[in-house]
DNA sequence: GCGCTGATTTGTCAGCTGACAAAAACGAGG
DNA sequence: CCTCGTTTTTGTCAGCTGACAAATCAGCGC
């Protein structure tokens, strides 16, 4: 469904409302801070009119959807004192296990558990019977509202709902995005694996064009060795997270490099007529060479290539012939 | 927009109304013919109420979108002889000419202009103003509803359309159909030129698949001299038009076999010349293309290519226009 | 400090295409 | 002639991806 039909039925709201992630945002952020300030009130909704409980907090388990890559610290540490000074202003959202009696399961509030459990006290929620498709709905929306998610965290988060069978319904839900932008996120998790993810990290200056980028880079498996390579270097876990970001795509990318003698720009060699109805990447090692061509006339240009290879040979060696060696 | 809206409004009809196809049709076209007999009676709105004139067939032009790849003697036949017998039921619908004082333009009623004219009568006609993009939705339409135009006919009358420049919306209206359908339209029409088309003929037994089949293999440069061959062979226009297709069909898809005998799967060739000092693998799903070249010439004579790539796709580029489209 | 420009992010539209379902024609066998 | 299986047509859904627009940040010049 479309965000704005999630959006039925809320209060409007006034405009430039506080910006509320925590880095910078580029894009059509206005538009989406004041709809996820919109998801947010709309995920309270979950906790209006419901009576709060203390529990403690080792009877509270995660989600069995994980939704940030990792913890910032620096936030976290803030957030506790917070509460730690202040005590717990907004109870989390919890339902009771499936299976073990007595404990509960988070749906949203992760943060605000962690750091009830780290302070020794016991933590307010609600508690609510819900199934798992309303659970993940309402955690994706959260973590949507609060909008401190970054592109490829969201993504993960939607690769897990995809592979725990959630249709794209649900999980366009869950993200408060379009079909297409979903399609994005899987073609990336796709071909990036979580784990290889996981190693750059959260990268909140990246957005989703630099991403889709690098899993073309990453899902060719002629670059798997660099990419692990790349992975294992010293250091490179101590490196903040876009810079481990712009070490892989800029390793990825230069491993075409040594080819590009004859050209400068970008990555390998690319060529591209006026019409750009091909787009051609080329790699010549001296040794070896390759082209790939895409886009709309790539497939006949290929083939009008290919039948004319022979003549073009004899050219070549005419023209090499005259150089007179 | 889609075609469920084009029908609202409209009275409920009874199942299983009578096929009007003058050719066997298969597939979903209960629906077909229903919803086509729906559109017969919305055209037919055009009519309604508007004083009916005679009108000298002489002064009455065709429309600026031809619909028909070409006439059915035996049907026209009919029809002639049928209105030379019980007279004309049903007038045409004309507006006036935009430029010739005193003269019109057909919307619809093609074949009974045709045949008003010679019988040496004058024709029954409702004159009605309308603008271009009312002109070409109502002509669709009618030839939508009468429902006697095979695939590849409404494919040219959506070409025509879009290269008339009628946007996606208005193409889709005038041929009830959905956009992903007249983007497959578009697809055929824009590998198998207009003439090569107009000399297969209307083949009704023809469906999209086949369609889209053969402009795959149509679009290949590498098959466009046996098209030519076949289509010049002695005694193919008096074959039927079925037959024609097929015979083009069974040409490429038999010319292409002999490439791939070096590999199974994914259509991969081989190329290398006489001395022996490149080989290369070719790769082209038609939306894609790749080559890699190695051995001892491989560099350099890449190279040369790279060097070379914009003079080709201008030759490239020349040789597709000159299959004229 | 301000304005401008380029780069990037984000949201979303539109077109392409694979795939599936329903319906019907055709051929073979009884 | 009937039944059954296969093939084909037609309608349409869903996913992928290119591309565009709006917004914002960073860098640079004045």
């Amino acid at each position: 469904m479309a965000r704005k039909n999630l959006l039925e039925g809320l209060v409007d709201l006034p405009n430039d409302p506080p910006t509320v992630t925590n880095y910078p945002m580029r894009g059509a952020g206005k538009s989406l801070v004041r709809s996820l300030d919109d998801l947010a009130k709309q995920a309270d909704k979950f906790l209006e009119g419901e009576a709060i409980v203390e529990l403690d907090p080792d009877q509270v388990d995660a989600s069995f959807v994980q939704d940030r890559i990792s913890e910032d610290d620096a936030e976290f540490d803030d957030l506790k004192e917070a509460i730690r000074v202040r005590g717990q202003d907004t109870p989390i959202l919890v339902r009771p296990h499936r299976s073990a009696e007595g404990r509960y399961q988070v749906v949203f509030g992760h943060r605000r558990l962690r750091a009830a459990r780290e302070l020794g006290r016991k933590v307010r929620a609600v508690v609510k019977p819900i199934d798992d498709r309303t659970h993940v709905i309402a955690q994706g929306q959260e973590n949507s509202a609060r909008a401190n998610l970054t592109f490829i965290e969201r993504a993960l988060f939607a690769r897990r709902l995809e592979d725990l069978g959630y249709d794209r319904d649900v999980i366009a839900s869950a993200l408060a995005a379009n079909a297409a932008l979903i399609s994005k996120m899987m073609s990336v998790t796709e071909r990036i694996s979580a784990s290889t993810i996981q190693q750059l990290g959260s990268a909140p200056g990246v957005g989703r064009e630099r991403w889709l980028e690098l899993s073309l880079l990453v899902g060719k498996a002629s670059n798997e060795a660099k990419v692990s390579d790349v992975l294992r270097s010293p250091g490179f876990g101590e490196l903040p997270s876009d810079e481990r970001f712009s070490r892989l795509y800029g390793a990825l990318n230069k491993s075409a490099r040594p080819v590009r003698k004859v050209e400068a720009g970008a990555g390998k060699a690319t060529w591209q007529p006026r019409d750009k109805a091909v787009q051609a990447e080329i790699k010549n090692t001296g040794k070896a060479f390759s082209m790939s061509m895409k886009a709309k006339n790539a497939g006949r240009f290929g083939e009008f290539l290919s039948n004319r290879l022979d003549a073009l040979y004899e050219q070549f060696l005419a023209e090499e012939g005259n150089k007179g060696d």
